[in-house]
DNA sequence: CATCGATAGTTGAGCCCGTCAAGTAGTTCC
DNA sequence: GGAACTACTTGACGGGCTCAACTATCGATG
């Protein structure tokens, strides 16, 4: 029957993903350091397109408020952001970036576009594969129907 | 010129990725939760296909030796491996499962392959152009030319 | 064979990641 | 005004993981 075949793919599949996940991670992490940043720091970073509530950070980082407290507090000791007070709800702050935060920002995404694992080797058809590919296994919130 | 089309698609591919990553995460260390195991101990488990040296673990978790030690330590104490001594090199303790390993790492995979979110949604098809996909991301190193 | 350098594994210290619980301030709605 | 809720902060804590130092063993070289 066919179910140890889909097995082995499934298990193909997985394991080739972590191998990847792996590589990306370390190599996300190593770009990050060699800007000065923990791969925390550089995924914060890395989320500020726009000025956000710190809520909306924990939001998209999937973790606990206050771990947004301690990543703001580092960013904001080494110039990178600020906390801007919202004027329509006074308990919220957004995370703003400064001059210095959109430069090494842009830096850190160059760097990253030019050696994610996940991008380097493919080809224009290989890449637009594996867009449609992620397109169906990551909607992003606004496609989900 | 085309750099910012293609910067654009970097950006689509690197930001979905790390959306599947992080749930893919989750379900692996919510599965092995379940399983009462953390993630570290899930990810070891699923690496102990056939006896390894903790040598050979290590590298496959691309992590420090020391850290092995620790997962040995746990999954030995709960019955699940065991350290065994190899004959042609007494430096060398080899991980072996134990019957309860070998069920428990069987639960596992298990419910990997049926909660993934890599794999759940996608059609046989679909799987295939992955597969193809991560082949070339991804290359086992037997192989890497 | 004696020894020097590499390697497998262990131990302990320590950093970062991230959560939980509790607290403050501000909002909403009755 | 008060109850319930939310945003952020603080402190304590556990897990993940590395580094440095140590022991035991292996292997090559004189």
């Amino acid at each position: 029957m066919s179910t140890s075949i889909d097995a082995d793919q499934a298990e193909e599949i997985i394991s080739r993903l972590l191998d990847l996940f792996h590589r990306m991670q370390a190599n996300f992490e190593s770009t990050s350091t060699s800007l000065g940043l923990t791969a925390a720091e550089g995924q914060a970073l890395h989320h500020l397109d726009a000025p956000a509530p710190m809520r909306a950070m924990a939001d998209s980082l999937c973790c606990d408020a206050s771990y947004i407290t301690v990543l703001a507090d580092r960013l904001e000791a080494r110039g990178l952001v600020n906390r801007s007070p919202d004027p329509e709800d006074r308990r919220v702050k957004r995370l703003v970036l400064t001059k210095r935060g959109r430069k090494l920002r842009a830096e850190l995404l160059a760097a990253i576009h030019e050696t994610t694992p996940a991008l380097v080797g493919l080809d224009a058809a290989q890449r637009s594969v594996l867009v449609q590919v992620l397109r169906t296994l990551a909607p992003l919130p606004a496609e989900a129907q």
